[in-house]
RNA sequence: GGGCCUGUAGCUCAGUUGGUUAGAGCGCGCGCUUGAUAAGCGUGAGGUCGGAAGUUCAAAUCUUCCCAGGCCCA
C-alpha cells in the first residue's frame, strides 16, 4: 500500500478544503452552561417570556399546573429541583402541545419551623419569648416571621428560576399574603357554617414550664426517674371470677384520675393467678386473684413481694374483650365502668400485659379510645375525655380527690400529685407495688424540663357527619372524588384511598402564633338563644373579618380590641370567647385552590377556568412527591370537598424521592451524601439536571450523585453535538434551495418518515407525562439514525457536491425539517440548549418556547420505504462488519479505501437494494452487487441470511478533495487530482465566485 | 408492626395478553478517521432479569415466602 498514489501525483497546491461546504457555526461544541444559562435567563426575563406565552396562547384550552407550595425556609435541595423541573417539563410540554399552560408558583409561609427561627433570633438577642396574649407582642412576633418568610421566598425564587423553570415569578402566591389569609379564614368559616367544624379535645405534649404545646420535633428524650406503680382494677362484670383483678403498671400515677379503660392484646397469653403466701402487712395479700400476662406474672409477683402464687387458669382474649372493671379509685368519684380494649400497642415486654389507658394523657391511649368510640357509646359508656390537668400542670376539679395537686412544679420539678394518688390507691387497697424507674422520658427541647401529655380543647373537622344538601359525609364525598380524579401513576389512587377511608377527624387547630387564626367566636354560656359552646354564625361578622384580613392581614385578629371590632354592636363581646388558636398549615395549603385558582382578582391569568368535568376544556393538575398523598393532595381534597363538594384537581401526578448513587440510602445531610442543585449549577448546568429528570423514572425513587450527573452530562454532549452539526450544515441552507418532497431521494424520504414516527411517539409520550419515553425516542434517533447513519452518509454530498446539486439541496431541505422538529421536541427538556440553538438558527428575537410542536404532514409517512430500508441497513451492517476485519488486519484504514463485493441471494433483500447505491450508504469508494451465493470466505452475519461480503480495495486514485478513490480522477484536465464530480463542483464554485 | 410501592447489563431505561439465543441509548475496551476533532465512525465485552420455592409444555412476566430500599402511618 506504500505505493498507493493516494496523496496524488499532482499537487496543485490548492487547499481543497477551502472549496468544501464544511459545517460552519458559532454554536460552540462545549456548552459552558454555567455561564450560558444565566444569559438566556436574562433574555427571558427582559422580554417577559411568561407574558408572551400567555398572549401567544390566549384562547387555547387551559392546562393549569397548580403549584404545591414549598416551605419558605432554607435553600432549595435536590428534591426541590426534581419537583420544579418535573413541573416545568409538564408546563412547557403542555404549552407546546397546544394548551395555554399556566404556572403560578407559590410558597407556604406560616408555621412552626419559621416560629422556631424567630424564637431563636429572640434568644440570640437575649429577648424573652413574647407573651402571645399581648396583642402588640404577638403581632410584632408575627411580623418578624413574615419578614423571615419573605427573605426565603426571594432566595428560593432565584434558585428555582435558575433551573429554567418558566412561570409567573413576578406574581407568585404566598399563603401569608393578605388576600390569602382572608380567603383561608373564610374557607374555615365555611366549615363552621356547614357544621363540620367542632370543638373536641385531644392530648398534646405540653411543657408546664413554658406553658405551651410542643410538636414532636420540639421534644427530646432524656433520662428521668419516674414513680412506678402496679394497680389493681377489680373485675366488675364478665366471665371471670368477681374477686379477680386486672393489674396494670404505670410510670405516671398522676394520670390514673384520667383512666377510662384498660388495653390488652389478643396476641398475648394471659392467666388468672392467685397469691398463696405473702408477708404480713404486704399490699398484695394471700388470696388475691390477679390477671396477668403469663410471661410477666413472675416479675409482677416479685415486685409485689409475693412469696408464693399459683396459676389457676388461662384467660382467653375473648373473655377479656367483654370484661368491665371498676376504677381503683371508684370511691373518690370514679364510679364508672372501665372497659377492656384490644390494642396492638400492648406488649408483654414490660409491665403486666395490661396498659392503663387514659385517653387524655397519651397518643396510644387517645387513638384506641377514639377507635372504639362508637362501640363504647353503644355500650352506654361516656366517651368524653376529661380535662384532668390544667396548663400549669395542676389537677383540676375533673380529678376529684386530687384537685390542686401538681404534676410538675413551675420549675419542672416533680409535684405532689403522684404521692397523693399513691396514697389514695393504698387507702383503697388497690395498689400491689410501687417503685422508681430511671428511663428515657420526653423533655422540652428548649427548657430541658420534662413534659406531660394533657388533654386540650382542639378544633376538628368531622369526617363522618352528613352535611350540605345531600347529607353525605366528608369521607364519602372525598372517596367518590378520588375516583373522579386521574392519578399518575395509577397506584396513587390506592394510596390516598386507604388514607381517606381510615383517617380520623381532621384536627385543624394549633396553639401557635404564626398562622391564620381560627376566626371563630364561641358562646361562653347560654344567652339570647345561643347555647354554651355554640359557634357564632353570622355572615356579616364573617364578612367583616375577611374584609379586615384582606386589608390588614390576619394580624387584625390578634390586634387589641378585635373582638369588639368584629362583634359590636350586634353582639356583646363579654358573652363570646374569641378563639386564639391558629390553623394547621395543612389547612392553609389545602386552601390554595381557593385563593389562587378561584381568585381572578389576584390571578387574572387563571380567571375563567372551566374544567372538563363541567363541560369546559380546561384541566387542573397537582404534582408533588408521593408523601403528599398524606399531605397536600389529602388536605386539598378534604378542604375542597367540604367547601365545594368536589376535588380541586383533575389530574394528580406524583414523583418519588431522591436516593444516593448506590440506591440504598436516601440523601440526607446527616449521611453526608448530598449534592446540591447549586453545586450542579456551578459545575454542569441546569440542562444537565433537566435531562437527568427527564430520563429518570420519576414515578419511583430516583438515584442521584456525581457519577449520575456525569453520565447525564455525557448524554447531553452527544445530543448537543448533533444539534451543532445540523446548525453547521444549515449554514448553507436557504429557503429557495428547498426541494419538493416528490423529488427527494429515498434516504431523505426515509428521514421524513422517521420524523413522522417520532412526531407520533413524542407527542404521545409528552401527552402522558412520559418524559423518559421522549428521551428514549429522541436519543437513539439523534445518535443512531442521524449521527451514525444519515449524516455520516450525507457528509460527502453536503461537503463536496456542487452548489446546484439537487441531492445536496434535498439533504439540506430535510436537515432543516429535522432541526426544527428535534429542537422543538427537546425544548421542554433541554430548555436552555434548545433556546440557544433556536436563536442561532432563527435569530435572537425568537424563542423556541413560544412555538408549538411542529405539524408533521401525514404524507411523510411511508411504511413500505421504512421496511425496505430496514433491509438496506441490514446489508450495510454486513458491509461494515466485513470492513472491520480488514481494518483489524491493517489492510484498510478509512472505509473509503474499500470497494466491497456484496453477494445477495435473499430475494427480498435483493429487491430492496437493487436500486440503492451501496457505496454511498456504506461510505466506500465503490461497491459491487453480485446476485450470487457468497463464496465461503465471505463475511456474513447470522441475523442477515443470504448476504455475504467480500472486501476488496478500491481501484483508482484518491481524489484530493473528496478523498474517494475513483477511476475518474484527472478526467478533467483542469483539475488533474480531482474526481469528475469534484472537478465539476469546483468549476461551478469558481464560476460563482467570479460572478 | 401496618398501608402503598420498587428492585432487568457499569449508568439511565424498554420489555406488549407468560412463548424463539432478554433489548436501546450512554459509558467502557479495541480499531479507524483527523474536513462535527476536548468531536465523528466502526466493532467488542458486559445481565443466573434481588433471592428461594411453586404453577405451567414454557416465567423477567403469574403465586407464596425471604432479602434490600423508599414514602406514609403505628
Amino acid at each position: 500500500m506504500a505505493d498507493n498514489d493516494q496523496t496524488g501525483a499532482e499537487t496543485s497546491g490548492r487547499d481543497w478544503s477551502q472549496t468544501l461546504n464544511l459545517p460552519q457555526t458559532d454554536f460552540p461544541m462545549r456548552a459552558g452552561l454555567p455561564d450560558l444559562e444565566p444569559k438566556i435567563l436574562a433574555r427571558w426575563q427582559e422580554r417577559d417570556l411568561y407574558k408572551e406565552l400567555r398572549e401567544a396562547s390566549k384562547g387555547r384550552p387551559k392546562f393549569v399546573l397548580h403549584d404545591g407550595p414549598p416551605y419558605a425556609n432554607g435553600h432549595i435541595h435536590i428534591g426541590h429541583a426534581l419537583n420544579k423541573i418535573l413541573k416545568d417539563l409538564v408546563v412547557k410540554s403542555q404549552q407546546m402541545l397546544g394548551f395555554d399552560s399556566n404556572y403560578v408558583p407559590g410558597w407556604d409561609c406560616h408555621g412552626l419551623p419559621i416560629e422556631w427561627k424567630i424564637e431563636e433570633q429572640y434568644r440570640a438577642k437575649g429577648k424573652e419569648k413574647p407573651n402571645f396574649s399581648d396583642p402588640a407582642a404577638i403581632n410584632a412576633f408575627r411580623d418578624e416571621c413574615r419578614r423571615f418568610a419573605e427573605t426565603w421566598v426571594d432566595v428560593q425564587r432565584e434558585e428555582f428560576k435558575r433551573l429554567g423553570v418558566i412561570g409567573d415569578w413576578a406574581n407568585p402566591y404566598l399563603t401569608m399574603s393578605y388576600a390569602a389569609e382572608a380567603t383561608i379564614a373564610s374557607e374555615l368559616m365555611k366549615f363552621a357554617a356547614n357544621g363540620l367544624l367542632y370543638r373536641g379535645s385531644k392530648p398534646v405534649m405540653w411543657s408546664v414550664v413554658e406553658k405551651t404545646a410542643l410538636a414532636e420535633a420540639e421534644v427530646e428524650y432524656q433520662d428521668y426517674q419516674s414513680d412506678m406503680v402496679w394497680v389493681k382494677f377489680p373485675v366488675k362484670s364478665g366471665d371471670l371470677p368477681k374477686d379477680a383483678n386486672v393489674v396494670i403498671w404505670t410510670t405516671t400515677p398522676w394520670t390514673l384520675p384520667g383512666n377510662r379503660a384498660i388495653s390488652f392484646s389478643s396476641k398475648i397469653d394471659y392467666g388468672l393467678y392467685e397469691i398463696t403466701a405473702a408477708p404480713e402487712g404486704n399490699w398484695a395479700k394471700a388470696g388475691d386473684k390477679l390477671i396477668l400476662a403469663d410471661k410477666l406474672a413472675a416479675d409482677v409477683m416479685k415486685a409485689a413481694k409475693v412469696e408464693a402464687f399459683e396459676r389457676r387458669s388461662a384467660v382467653a382474649a375473648d373473655d377479656l374483650k367483654g370484661l368491665v372493671a371498676k376504677h381503683p379509685l371508684a370511691a373518690l368519684g370514679y364510679d364508672f365502668d372501665v372497659p377492656l380494649l384490644d390494642g396492638d400497642h400492648v406488649t408483654d415486654d414490660t409491665g403486666t400485659g395490661f396498659v392503663h389507658t387514659a385517653p387524655g394523657h397519651g397518643a396510644d391511649d387517645y387513638n384506641i379510645w377514639i377507635a372504639n368510640q362508637k362501640a363504647l357509646r353503644d355500650r352506654g359508656i361516656d366517651t368524653t375525655i376529661p380535662f384532668t390537668v390544667d396548663a400549669d400542670g395542676v389537677l383540676t376539679k375533673e380529678a376529684p380527690g386530687f384537685t390542686g395537686k401538681r404534676v410538675l412544679k413551675e420549675n419542672g420539678d416533680k409535684g405532689d400529685a403522684n404521692d397523693a394518688v399513691i396514697k389514695a390507691l393504698s387507702e383503697a387497697g388497690n395498689i400491689i407495688a410501687r417503685g422508681r424507674l430511671k428511663h428515657q422520658y420526653p423533655h422540652s427541647w428548649r427548657s430541658k424540663k420534662p413534659i406531660i401529655f394533657r388533654n386540650t380543647p382542639q378544633w376538628f373537622i368531622a369526617m363522618d357527619k352528613g352535611f350540605g344538601a345531600d347529607k353525605r359525609t366528608l369521607r364519602q364525598v372525598a372517596l367518590s372524588e378520588i375516583q373522579a380524579t386521574e392519578w399518575v401513576p395509577e397506584t396513587g389512587e390506592n394510596r390516598i384511598n386507604g388514607m381517606i377511608a381510615n383517617r380520623p377527624d381532621w384536627v385543624v387547630s394549633r396553639q401557635r402564633a404564626w398562622g391564620v387564626p381560627i376566626t371563630v367566636f364561641v358562646s361562653k354560656r347560654d344567652h339570647d338563644g345561643h347555647k354554651e359552646g355554640d359557634i357564632l354564625r353570622d355572615e356579616a361578622v364573617n364578612a367583616a373579618i375577611a374584609d379586615a384580613f384582606a386589608k390588614e392581614g390576619a394580624d387584625a385578629w390578634f390586634a387589641a380590641g378585635s373582638a369588639e371590632r368584629f362583634l359590636k354592636p350586634k353582639y356583646d363581646p363579654a358573652e363570646w370567647e374569641q378563639v386564639r388558636d391558629v390553623l394547621d398549615v395543612w389547612f392553609d395549603s389545602g386552601s390554595t385552590h381557593a385563593f389562587v385558582l378561584d381568585d381572578p382578582e389576584q390571578f387574572p391569568g387563571l380567571a375563567g377556568i372551566e374544567r372538563v368535568r363541567d363541560g369546559g376544556q380546561d384541566r387542573v393538575m397537582y404534582l408533588e412527591g408521593s408523601d403528599q398523598h398524606r399531605g397536600w393532595f389529602h388536605s386539598s381534597l378534604l378542604e375542597s370537598c367540604g367547601t365545594r363538594g368536589r376535588a380541586p384537581y383533575d389530574v394528580v401526578l406524583t414523583h418519588g424521592f431522591i436516593l444516593d448513587e448506590k440506591g440504598d440510602e436516601k440523601m440526607s445531610k446527616s449521611k453526608g451524601n448530598v449534592l446540591s442543585p447549586q453545586d450542579v449549577m456551578k459545575t454542569s448546568g441546569a440542562d444537565i439536571l433537566r435531562l437527568w429528570v427527564a430520563s429518570a423514572d420519576t414515578t419511583n425513587d430516583i438515584r442521584f450523585g456525581p457519577a449520575i450527573v456525569q453520565s447525564a452530562a455525557e448524554a447531553y454532549r452527544k445530543l448537543r453535538n448533533t444539534l451543532r452539526w445540523m446548525l453547521g450544515a444549515l449554514h448553507y441552507f436557504s429557503p429557495e434551495l428547498q426541494i419538493a418532497r416528490a423529488e427527494l431521494p429515498e434516504l431523505e424520504r426515509l428521514m421524513l418518515h422517521r420524523l413522522w414516527e417520532l412526531n407520533r411517539d413524542v407527542r404521545a409520550a409528552y401527552a402522558s407525562y412520559d418524559y423518559r419515553g421522549v428521551v428514549a425516542a429522541l436519543s437513539p434517533f439523534m445518535n443512531t439514525d442521524l449521527s451514525a447513519f444519515y449524516f455520516d452518509i450525507r457528509k460527502d454530498t453536503l461537503y463536496c457536491d456542487a452548489y446546484s446539486s439537487v441531492k445536496r439541496r434535498a439533504c439540506l431541505t430535510v436537515i432543516d425539517q429535522i432541526f426544527g422538529c428535534v429542537t422543538s421536541w427537546l425544548a421542554p427538556i433541554l430548555s436552555f440548549t434548545a433556546e440557544e440553538a433556536w436563536i442561532h438558527r432563527y435569530g435572537a428575537e425568537r424563542s423556541v418556547h413560544l412555538e408549538t410542536f411542529p405539524e408533521v404532514p401525514e404524507s411523510w409517512r411511508d411504511d413500505a420505504l421504512a421496511e425496505k430500508w430496514e433491509r438496506v441497513r441490514a446489508v450495510r451492517r454486513v458491509v461494515t462488519g466485513a470492513l472491520e476485519l480488514e481494518r483489524a488486519a491493517k489492510r484498510i484504514g478509512s472505509s473509503l479505501e474499500a470497494a466491497p463485493e456484496v453477494f445477495v441471494t435473499d430475494v427480498a433483500t435483493l429487491e430492496a437494494i437493487q436500486d440503492v447505491d451501496l457505496a454511498e450508504i456504506s461510505i466506500t469508494s465503490s461497491a459491487t452487487l453480485v446476485r450470487k451465493l457468497a463464496p465461503e470466505n465471505a463475511f456474513t452475519l447470522p441475523d442477515v441470511p443470504g448476504v455475504g461480503v467480500v472486501p476488496t480495495r478500491a481501484e483508482g486514485r484518491k481524489c484530493a478533495r473528496s478523498w474517494r478513490i475513483t477511476t475518474d480522477v484527472g478526467s478533467d484536465p483542469s483539475y488533474p487530482d480531482l474526481s469528475a464530480r469534484d472537478a465539476a463542483a469546483v468549476r461551478e464554485l469558481d464560476a460563482r465566485g467570479a460572478a
